[in-house]
DNA sequence: CCCCAGTACTTTGAAAAGTCAAGCGGTGTG
DNA sequence: CACACCGCTTGACTTTTCAAAGTACTGGGG
């Protein structure tokens, strides 16, 4: 019903992908290398597990990350989450964001109204 | 929820309000020039108003976007919504999007395969 | 040897978020 | 006057996300 006359373009597409909750995020993780399924959940912020792994399996598909399972002690295997070539072109994407944010949203929030010249970037 | 302890960096902060849902839906339409409601409500695609109320109102108050509400006939009047110059400049994200949605996605259709070859790209 | 910490998930049930359909006050057109 | 349109609001319903706990397994310390 969404995919009716709604213009399948490229760009509707896309943005339907990164607007799910977590995917830029997972995104931005992954970016600065790969990482195992903890590791990431850390990096990521908040996520929860279940929502990980399926957000996990959706880029999987998706192929825009890849799942590596590294069996090096016999039975049990750390999996390791990479970026696909597909995936690592979002870097413009992160970047355009990193760039916009970083001008524009110094503090926005509505509550507490400072923060003159953030020094520390705790990113 | 979306302000945890996680890194206040202006990047997760950005990332927060473009992965709302019909966020970058919204600004991409309001990049083509400054809407109405239901005017927006059918270039979005989609979105019911209740939504689109709430992400309007919540794009205003990071003052992304104006409300301009037009009292030409007296009582009646028409909304225009516009975008503003922190707004306008998001042009570079959905331009970031736009490019790699165009080199990498043609036609993945993961779990919803329909759309027989759109005969129509109203893009 | 057994316990604790860590890996990668899966399973719950409840809360939050989003959607649908309808309706309200008002106008302008046939 | 009826009807379609405008900009929303309301309330019921569905989907998504959540936190917490549990499964299965390993490796190190006591």
């Amino acid at each position: 019903m969404s995919t009716e006359h709604t213009g399948f373009c490229p760009v509707y597409r896309a943005i339907g992908v990164l607007q799910e909750k977590w995917v830029l995020h997972i995104v931005r993780a992954l970016l600065n290398g790969e990482k195992g399924f903890n590791e990431l959940a850390r990096a990521v912020g908040g996520c929860n597990s279940a929502t990980l792994t399926q957000r996990l399996e959706h880029l999987e598909t998706l192929t825009l990350i890849t799942k590596r399972t590294e069996d090096s002690h016999g039975k049990l295997a750390r999996s390791v989450y990479s970026l696909t070539p597909a995936g690592l072109e979002l870097q413009s994407v992160i970047d355009a964001i990193d760039g916009w944010a970083k001008s524009h949203l110094g503090a926005p929030a509505p509550t507490t109204p400072d923060l003159p010249t953030a020094p520390t970037s705790p990113c």
